[in-house]
DNA sequence: TGCATCATGTAATCAGTTACATGATTTT
DNA sequence: AAAATCATGTAACTGATTACATGATGCA
């Protein structure tokens, strides 16, 4: 499990309550880590009773209080036996490649709209990467020595970017796929 | 939950054991879809009880029995309902994706050995896809109509081939960055 | 007046993983 | 003699999702 992880990394990066930890999910580390705050919050009290994060009560005006939650020592030292611990190469789940190989025993052409959906999202998710990655990683080039935070970052955006790039063109292909097998038959 | 549905198409390819499923989980269904014989074997029998699968015993000489298992009229109504339903573009989990941005608070350099065995994982995969392909997919092109199947089977394989390139050249942008950070410090 | 945002949680349920368990045959 | 393959399962636990619940402020 590494939801555990996930948080300490965002809390190390800036502290922050079970609320902004979880829209922090939704928008930027959601992309390649997804959790509600239902989950979050029951995380937080685990690590927060385990020793791993520490809490700051913060009264706001005209907003509710809110915990402000930091890592603690005990939390850094998980994070280094995690980090030094072997993880296995993630089987992902596609279940769009499921529908597309059921389609086979139903209509193909019925497919093409869900496709051409997913195919959007991953326009909208390129999109707002690339406007990121200029937000945050144009201008100043590498400083002497390096920010390794800021690195470690930016070719974790690359990542996303080449992903999505994929799976737009790999979603072309399907989509010709699929009117080919409309067309002639 | 898409497991049934997984199960579904794969009993529709060709109609087999728990057993039997659980290995092709492991092989090719297994890159873009994961599951144990444990689990297997409890939807199996949810599948069953709901009527959405048929069974046959299977005697056999030298070997257990089996219990051969085969798509039911209400599996394939099931299976067309989950078709026409929307899915969300599914959002992933890159556990080494958090590790790298995890090593920013910790040694860059210390990941070097992980992201290799990643790297190795990813090649290893496209070469198993790549050797199903030019055992599946070459040869006698395109008959008249087309096996629908066969070509989205196919586009599905391309999918996959596609990722595990991606990956590679993300992992090899991942350990230059991770060496220049090593290097100059 | 109604909806969105900020902020935190509980409870129930469902899905997935790990460990345990059995037993024959075939291969090294 | 030991290990791998075929074949099926149960039990316990952990993790994730969905539904329910509250309550203030600010905006349209």
């Amino acid at each position: 499990m590494a939801l555990e992880h996930a948080i300490l990394v965002s809390l190390l990066e800036k502290p922050g309550s079970g609320y902004e930890l979880a829209r922090r999910f939704e928008r930027s580390i959601g992309y390649f880590w997804n959790a509600t705050h239902q989950q979050i919050y029951r995380v937080l009290k685990r690590m927060e009773s385990d020793g791993w994060i520490d809490v700051r009560e913060v009264p706001q005006q005209a907003r509710p209080d809110k915990k402000e939650y930091s890592v603690a020592a005990a939390g850094r030292a998980a994070l280094h036996g995690w980090l030094n611990e072997p993880i296995e190469p993630e089987s992902v789940r596609h279940d769009l490649a499921v529908k597309i190989r059921g389609a086979a025993f139903d209509d193909p052409a019925a497919l093409i709209g869900e496709v051409d959906r997913h195919r959007q999202a991953h326009t909208d998710r390129l999109a707002h990467y690339l406007a990121g990655e200029r937000r945050d990683f144009t201008g100043p080039e590498a400083s002497d020595p390096p920010d390794a935070g800021r690195e470690l970052q930016h070719v974790v955006l690359r990542g996303g970017i080449a992903y999505e790039r994929m799976m737009l063109a790999w979603l072309d292909d399907v989509l010709a796929t699929l009117h080919r097998l409309a067309a002639d038959r």
